[in-house]
DNA sequence: CTGAAAGCGCTTACAG
DNA sequence: CTGAAAGCGCTTACAG
C-alpha cells in the first residue's frame, strides 16, 4: 500500500523529476502540469519517502533533544516551547533523556547521528564540550543553559544568577540579616548559579555570607524538606530561606509547619520557578518566574538558524531575565497576584 | 567527513556486504573477519545511515508520540516511562504534542508516515479512531488511555473510575454523605471515567446523588480553585471533596482556606494523581495513585510487540490498577505517609 | 519548463 | 562464510 514518486508520475503523465519538483517547489514548474501532479498525488494519497528523501539530501527535518528527564515542571516547559516551535517551523523533534552521565549521554548522541539535522543539548548536570567531540564538525548544536564558554555552538541561557540575586536583594532590602539558602544539587549549573546568585547579592550589601545558614537539597520537595530539618537543628534559625527551587522551598514549608515556625512571621520564604502550584500553597510562595517556554522556543529558533548557516557564522548567546514574583511567604504584601489570581475567561 | 560502508569494507578488506553483515549480526562471519571489520570500522568511526538503511529495509526504529502536551505532571511522566522503555529496546521516540484537535492531530500523524515504526497515540481529549483512519493499515498502534473499543490497536489504560470508586467508598464507609465532585473537563475521557467511578460508588452506597454538589474544573490549580468558589456560592455545602485531580484539589484547599473553612474538620478533600507535591501541602493531600510511568513502559512494550508481528495477531487491551494513598487531608489517619516521608540514603 | 540518468548508502537474495 | 549485483525511493545537475 506504499505509493512511490513514481506511480504518481505515471498517473500525472510526467517524470518523476516533475514530482518532485512540484512537491519540494524548487523550481518553476507550469501551472497546468503543478495541478495535475497535485490531484494525481492526493489521489493517490502519495506521501513522500522520508528516508529516501533525507539519504539524497542528507537533510532530515528533525532535530535531536537531549534532556536530562521529561518530567519535572521546568523542563516539561521547555518541551512544550521546543515543540510548539519546531511545529511551526516544520520540523520533528527526536527525544533521548539520556543527558545523566556522560556515558550514555555519548551514546544517545552517537544513535541520533545522521537520524537529525542537529541536536539541542541540556544538561544542567554534565558538562556539554566533552559530548560535543562525539558530533560530527558540520552538526549544528545549541546548548540550553550551559555556562558560557568558549565553544563552537549557540547558547540559550536562563539568567539564574540575576534571578536568584534580585530575590536575595529583596530580602535584604526588607530587612533580612539572616538569609539561609537552600541550594541546589552541586553537579547541577543552574543550582551554582543560582547560589552564585545569592552570595553576590549578600556580597553588595553589609550581610556578611555565614556558611552555616547554607544547605543543599535535591530539588525536590522531599528534598526541601530534609535540609529545613537540618538547618533548624543546627540552632542557628534563619530570618528568611531562599531556596533554589519552589519544590524545595514547598518541603520547606512543610518541614516548618511540623516545627510550628509561622511562615512568613517567624521565618520568610522564597523559591525559584514560579511553578503554578506556588500562588495556591498555604501562604502564596513568593518565586522567581522564569521564561521556560520561551527558553526553548528560543532553543528551537537558534536551531533553525543554526541548520540553515550549516555551522557557519557567529554563534549567537542569549540570556533570558527571570521576575520577580512576590506573594505572601516573604512577608512583603507589595503585590496583589495572592490570593490566588482570578480568571474571567 | 562522513564514513560510508564502502570505506570501511576497503579498509577492512572485505566487501560491503560483509561488512553489513557484521553490523547486522544477521548471519554467521568468521570471528577474524568480524574483528577486522569491527577495527576498521571503529578507527575510522563508522556510523551506519539511518536514511539508507530505513530506505532499504523501511524499518526505522523510531516509535512516534502523539500526546496532547508535554508539560503537565502525569504526562511528562508517561513520558519518562516511553523514553526509559524505549532506549532499553534500541528505539528513538518522535514526539509531537499536537495532539490538540483533530486536524493538527492528523497533520502530525501524515507527518510522521514513513519516519517511525509505529505510534504511541495518547490522547484523552479525542477520539483516538478517527485518526487511525490516516495511518497506513501495516501501521502498528498503541493506544493510551483510550476506552476500549472496538479497534484494530492495542489498548494501555489507567483504571480511571476505579481508582476514583474507591476513594469515593472510602469517604463514604467513613460517614461521608455529601461528597462532591470537582469534575474534570467534559470532552476529557479521564475526566469522565473518574466521574463514573465517583457515580459508581455512590450508586452502590444508600448516598444519594445530588448534582448541585458536581462542579467542573479544567485539571489546573486555578480551575479547581474557581470550581470550589462556585461550589461554595451555592449554599449547599458538603462535607467532602473529591477531585479529579491533585492540581484541582490543591486549588480547592486554597478556596477553603480563603473561605475559612478548615480541611479535614469542616470538608474533607482527596485528589487523583498522587503528585509529588501531594505529601507536602498543608494538609498533606489524599489522593489516587496513578502508575504513570508504568503505563509509559507499558504502552511502549507492546508497541515493540506490534512491531514485531508486523499488525499480526490479537491485540492486548491493558488496565492498570490505582491505589489509595491516605493522608491528613481527607481526615482519617489511617496512614502514616504524611507527614512527610523520611529519606535514609 | 521538462525528462533521462546517475547516485545517495545501505541490505539481501543469489551464487559460489 | 563471502562477494557481485540489484534495488530501496528519491533529488539534481545536465541537456534539451
Amino acid at each position: 500500500v506504499k505509493v512511490t514518486i513514481k506511480e504518481v508520475a505515471q498517473a500525472a503523465g510526467v517524470s518523476p523529476a516533475t514530482v518532485s519538483r512540484v512537491f519540494n517547489d524548487t523550481v518553476p514548474v507550469d501551472e497546468e502540469t503543478r495541478a495535475r501532479v497535485l490531484s494525481a498525488a492526493a489521489e493517490l494519497r502519495y506521501v513522500p519517502n522520508a528516508a529516501a528523501r533525507s539519504l539524497i539530501t542528507s537533510r532530515t527535518t528533525t532535530v535531536g533533544v537531549l534532556i536530562p528527564e521529561l518530567s519535572g515542571a521546568f523542563l516539561s516547559q521547555v518541551m512544550l516551547g521546543l515543540d510548539n516551535a519546531a511545529r511551526r517551523r516544520g520540523f520533528h523533534l527526536l527525544v533521548s533523556s539520556a543527558a545523566r552521565d556522560s556515558s550514555s549521554a555519548t551514546d544517545a548522541l552517537r544513535a541520533m547521528r545522521g537520524r537529525v539535522d542537529g541536536v539541542i543539548i541540556i544538561s544542567p548536570q554534565l558538562d556539554p564540550l566533552p559530548l560535543l567531540g562525539e558530533l560530527p564538525d558540520e552538526q549544528a548544536v545549541v546548548l540550553v543553559g550551559t555556562p558560557e564558554r568558549q565553544t563552537s555552538a549557540a547558547i540559550v541561557a536562563i539568567d539564574n544568577a540575576g534571578g536568584a540575586a534580585a530575590m536575595v536583594r529583596h530580602l535584604v532590602r526588607h530587612g533580612h540579616r539572616r538569609i539561609a539558602l537552600i541550594a541546589g544539587p552541586e553537579d547541577d549549573s543552574d543550582a551554582r548559579e543560582r547560589r552564585q546568585g545569592y552570595m553576590t547579592a549578600l556580597g553588595e550589601s553589609d550581610v556578611a555570607r555565614d556558611e552555616n545558614l547554607e544547605v543543599r537539597g535535591d530539588f525536590t520537595e522531599d528534598g526541601g524538606y530534609e535540609a529545613t530539618r537540618r538547618l533548624l537543628a543546627t540552632g542557628s534559625r534563619p530570618t528568611a530561606i531562599f531556596a533554589a527551587s519552589d519544590s524545595m522551598a514547598i518541603g520547606a514549608m512543610s518541614a516548618l509547619r511540623e516545627a510550628q515556625i509561622a511562615v512568613p512571621d517567624e521565618i520568610a520564604i522564597a523559591g525559584f520557578g514560579d511553578l503554578p502550584v506556588a500562588r495556591h500553597v498555604d501562604p502564596s510562595l513568593s518565586s522567581v518566574h522564569v521564561p521556560s517556554v520561551e527558553l526553548g522556543r528560543l532553543a528551537l529558533e537558534r536551531m533553525v538558524f543554526a541548520i540553515a548557516r550549516q555551522g557557519q557564522g557567529a554563534h549567537t548567546h542569549d540570556r533570558l531575565a527571570c521576575t520577580l514574583v512576590l506573594r505572601n511567604s516573604c512577608g512583603v504584601h507589595e503585590s496583589n497576584d495572592a490570593p490566588p489570581r482570578r480568571h474571567h475567561p
